[in-house]
DNA sequence: GGTTATTTGTTGCATTTGCAACTATATGGT
DNA sequence: ACCATATAGTTGCAAATGCAACAAATAACC
């Protein structure tokens, strides 16, 4: 059985446990100001840059969403009139997703928030240097 | 309104993810083990190091699980047998939650698989000082 | 001592997530 | 062309999570 220095473990625990807290403090931000969850915004912001329109299994890879969760999750936001389905020509299973006017100015409306959260409990507590190794650190994590 | 560093935003994004990405493949390889999920190893090792058993509270600050949560969680752990809930002598609204042996027996069996993803997605791409580093980070965002 | 506010834990209900089954179309092999 | 297999997306059902309301006991205040 492989033996993991104690550091490790414990590095383990902290980006575990740091996630969930910072990840926590920025949802309840979000509801507090009467927005919908992360996840809107993220579906909103891959819409947003894919102007065609995007495939769903494309926003599913993007933000790390199975496909049936994400197919509910497009449904109440749907329904909500922040995009549009419609059939995709090339290909009579798949449908193909675009933000509406609608959609955009949710997203422009969450992002000052969503910005300020991320300010308070991230940005503002680390130096440019230190996101930068920090954030190399996580790519080569995921490799 | 703050202007947040396109680095910083980058290094936000990436923890999310990361987090999310590697804890999804340790999860399903305790599942593909045949174990129970994170959350019960995270109650296990709670009470197995306070000895004299614990209050819910005390594990919910811990393992950060809300008290609703928490209580069904060791409903179901309790329905298994792994651990006891005993009213509190001192207090009488509240319980004191202990290990059993069938309880220590499952966490003993749950760590190998468990320190052997941790090393597999994480121990194992990072050095020493690297998690050093980054544990540093991690907590400093804590604070 | 009596009243009010807090804390501890549980429960009901709505929302979300995960899993497996299903439909429908597309792709690959022969 | 035909059959098997894979992919895109949806749906039903079970499990988990979040929220608000609740009971019971303690702590705080006068």
């Amino acid at each position: 059985m492989k033996e993991i220095p104690d550091a490790k473990i414990q590095a383990w625990a902290r980006l575990i446990r740091a996630q969930r807290v910072l990840l926590e403090r920025v949802e309840q931000r979000l509801k507090d100001a009467g927005m919908p969850p992360l996840a809107w915004y993220d579906v909103l912001l891959e819409l947003d840059r894919g102007n065609e329109g995007l495939r769903q299994y494309e926003i599913g890879e993007r933000i790390l969403l199975s496909k049936h969760n994400l197919s509910r999750l497009l449904d109440r936001m749907e329904k909500e009139g922040m995009l549009q389905r419609r059939p995709c020509p090339e290909d009579g299973r798949g449908s193909v997703v675009s933000i509406t006017a609608e959609g955009r100015k949710l997203r422009r409306r969450m992002w000052p928030e969503y910005a300020a959260a991320i300010d308070e409990v991230f940005a503002g507590k680390i130096t440019a240097a230190q996101a930068g190794e920090f954030s190399n650190t996580l790519q080569r994590l995921l490799d």
